[in-house]
DNA sequence: ACTATGTAGTTCGATATCGAACCATTTACA
DNA sequence: TGTAAATGGTTCGATATCGAACTACATAGT
């Protein structure tokens, strides 16, 4: 087919781009933290405290043994809390510290000079444009996975 | 600023394709073979024969150590042969074997249908359009990196 | 209540990634 | 020509990723 090229090219391009961010976002979080690390710290910002591990799991498409990983490093480095899930006995709920919460808000402090450089090379219309497309890929790609299993 | 977490959303699903891709690709691969260990078969072949490790490592845009690494698994594998460079004696040079063409040709094989399910859905229009516009930030981002290689 | 099956989370082992330090060779230049 | 700096590549060590197997608790079906 002479069409898959242009397929092939596309998922090399997320690929390296996928590359280049996490990249340039690891250079600018401290103390050896990671994308993971700080996406784990925003969605219990964003979207609540109190979350399980294996809700964090699906939230974020990693297989729960990362996930376990993650949170291991958050809370030695005291930016989340683990407790036992009272409505659970084999569960537990990972809680923001006072020190999580700070941290991510300075990261993303740290993580915003850079972003405006790329937006001012590339519009938010642009971008926001993208971001559906993206996730409707991202939707069937997730589909596909549960399928081919 | 209001617009960034637009920006957070577009490199999230950015990342989440390329998890996703990924995995789905290793799947269809034989033998534990990884996305860099095709993608430099892939890119002998189409690019030519005889490239130096170091030539690749820019080209894919990963340290030289990662590269190494890479090859050395593609040797294993009896896919490629490193040869000394006549025209430097600190460098090798890259050469696929008939085992390692082959290889690549059934794994694009093996791939195509995979491909096609996404193409049904995603039109090759679609993606044509978006291929540009993602090798634009591709550049963008890899000029912003700070340290070269 | 009892057993079978399912689910949450961790441990373990294999492999990938990548920075720092290192060796060998090449190049720049006094 | 001789020495310093730069370059190609590997080794080493730290950390991430993730599947398989395991433990502990929960739930369904009888």
């Amino acid at each position: 087919m002479d069409r898959i090229p242009l397929y092939f090219a596309f998922f090399n391009e997320i690929g390296i781009i996928a590359q280049l961010s996490r990249a340039a976002f690891e250079a600018r979080l401290p103390d050896g933290l990671t994308v993971p690390h700080f996406s784990v710290l925003n969605h219990l910002i964003r979207v609540a405290d109190g979350r399980t591990p294996l809700e964090l799991a699906r939230a974020f498409q990693v297989p729960k043994t990362s996930m376990t990983n993650t949170l291991t490093g958050l809370e030695a480095r005291g930016l989340v809390e683990m407790r036992p899930n009272p409505a659970d006995g084999r569960s537990k709920r990972v809680w923001l510290t006072a020190k999580g919460r700070r941290f991510r808000d300075d990261a993303i402090a740290t993580l915003i000079p850079a972003m405006e450089g790329f937006a001012a090379r590339f519009s938010p219309d642009d971008i926001g444009a993208l971001v559906p497309r993206l996730a409707e890929m991202r939707a069937f790609l997730d589909a596909a996975r549960d399928g081919a299993e």
